[in-house]
DNA sequence: CATAATTTCGAAAACGATTTCGGTGGCTAT
DNA sequence: ATAGCCACCGAAATCGTTTTCGAAATTATG
């Protein structure tokens, strides 16, 4: 069985290529009897129109690329999925790839995205990355690209973000408000700008409340892993301050604070409180439950396609577009780990 | 700027479009001078070919597609990893999308591949996908495919499975050999295939080691989740049956178990033992960490794209492929939910 | 020196779909 | 009868690369 090509309609049909082309297409130089047959005849062959010719004839490939620093992380996962989602409602999909959190991945995952001709480049930075020429240079081609997440403002585009410092602030506020005197906070390894972002959430909240701020409240993480939240536990019991609360840089390391205090017999959430944060999977199953602010991967991902979709109608209308920084807005979500 | 094509090189060259390309590509029938100067201007100006044309022309386009049922899920992420990182080092780009455990769905989004040309497809069957057809179509198309996970036997081409019910019979052997008496099993919904694996798994064990299997000790969760598990636990509780030992569908059914047992005082593992399934990345946080049977995601995800790639490689040689089921091997992961 | 054997290159035909720019043929109005 | 106007269709160029096949230029051979 042949190919089923417009060439193979037309010749069966006794009309042109051009013809055939035009009719599936409703051009309104073509009557409405030829326009049936050939609908008729292409839906009886399953006519497939070749994509490859369709994108070499119109320079675009309807899919565009998305890279992550890490695909087994449950908040990255919530990014994908929203990005798929709402890029098969307009048509598009999704070459997904893995950074690892290096620069020169990024790089070179770019260039196999370009390679292939992506429409568009949705971007969570790596870890690595401090420098920004590549994403520039390809803006600069004219590749729409949308940041997210792990961002730089340094770079002219549309990106998604949430307001850690707020939501820092907020989930502090609610320590505060619960009765907390003496609140901790556990910071993660000083990279990534939301450290320092959440960080200033929680100093702001302590002094907005007439509270003094004490860097000796202030626990640094290695990395941001369950084990490293137990060794914090271990020097938050040995520092004897009377800590009553605690809020965490992320889930990971709340858990590891909860169970390693449980262990020591700390009362949670009557003696200490812990929030955590990004809402992850096991905050619903620690014992107790652990209170955190939802990040909402899905939401991130689902704006961040429909920025750069607007670009890309943007693009082919010969519109220019406006870059816009949208921010997700994050709440709280209050389980058994707080009073 | 100008696009940078062949054309291009070739003018400011003074040589043929045809010439350029077979320089890029070593042919023999190219001098060694002009081969340099190609080359040399190729790099200077950045050349790169319009994967377009090239698709067009050698009806390839290096890009797979991948169907899962769910990508938020620490199982179905890992295998996403796997695929993409076997597929980047061939040269290959993954196209991922979600079933939602939906047949419609998935014939959908293998159109929705078919249309963008892609190489060949991996696939993780929906729960609700009873008929095959729509796999057996593409098939006969020449669209080379790989099951992985949930999969068909019906179904001729390659496979990537683990041994369940081997891996069932391992768990609960475990729970034997360190000393439980009174084996519960905690079954899923009867649909997937790996349910009735993973039952008989258990049962083999118990019969295998002169225990009589005793019905009354097999609950069925109705959904696989964290709250059934605790609701389950309720079950065991109330049915007085001196069990000392569970076996668990799955990790999140089993850390269910777990803490609803610990609730009602029971201890964990001394009075009763847990062993789930899987490995998700919770099992390592629950207090006791649970012990588990290791699912290769990464590993799986890795081997579907391997035979993909084969098959893919055969095709263009013109050789025939020989189905293989691949099996990859599990692993006990001991931790502290077991004696 | 003529002929054969190599090198080295390029014209041209694919791969399919899209779109411009005319061109038919038929009809009405003058 | 001629011009003007529609409605409908198609030839051909285009997107950029690949590959076959033949031709030209060069060198080797008798």
């Amino acid at each position: 069985m042949a190919k089923i090509t417009l060439r193979l309609i037309a010749d069966t049909l006794g009309i042109s290529v051009a013809t055939a082309s035009k009719a599936l297409k409703d051009y309104p130089d073509i009557s409405q009897k030829t326009k049936r047959d050939v609908k008729e005849l292409a839906a009886t062959l399953k006519y497939k129109p070749n994509s490859f010719a369709q994108s070499l004839r119109n320079q675009e490939s309807k899919i565009i690329g998305l890279i992550i620093p890490e695909i087994v992380h449950h908040f990255f996962a919530n990014i994908i999925h929203g990005v798929i989602k709402a890029a098969e409602k307009e048509g598009y999909l999704v070459i997904t790839l893995q950074s690892d959190e290096s620069y020169e991945n990024e790089k070179k995952q770019i260039e196999l995205l370009l390679e292939k001709n992506v429409d568009g480049i949705l971007i969570s930075l790596a870890e690595d990355t401090v420098n920004f020429k590549h994403i520039k240079a390809i803006i600069d081609e004219g590749i729409p690209v949308v940041l997210f997440d792990k961002i730089s403002k340094l770079i002219k585009c549309s990106q998604v973000v949430i307001d850690d410092r707020k939501a820092a602030f907020e989930a502090t506020k609610y320590l505060i408000d619960s009765g907390c005197k003496t609140i901790a906070h556990v910071r993660g390894p000083l990279k990534p700008q939301t450290t320092i972002h959440r960080f200033l959430g929680y100093k702001d909240a302590i002094e907005a409340h007439g509270m003094i701020y004490d860097k000796a409240l202030v626990f640094e993480a290695d990395h941001l892993s369950y084990e490293d939240g137990r060794k914090v536990a271990k020097e938050i019991l040995a520092s004897n301050q009377n800590i009553d609360g605690i809020f965490a840089f992320t889930d990971l390391l709340a858990t590891g604070l909860l169970v390693k205090l449980k262990e020591a017999g700390v009362m949670i959430p009557e003696e200490v409180s812990i929030i955590g944060f990004s809402n992850w999977f096991l905050s619903k199953i620690t014992s107790p439950t652990l209170s955190t602010v939802n990040q909402p991967g899905l939401e991130m991902g689902m704006a961040a396609f429909k920025l750069l979709f607007e670009e890309l109608s943007n693009k082919k209308n010969k519109v220019p577009t406006e870059f816009v920084t949208v921010e997700i807005p994050t709440n709280l979500v209050i389980r058994n780990s707080t009073r």
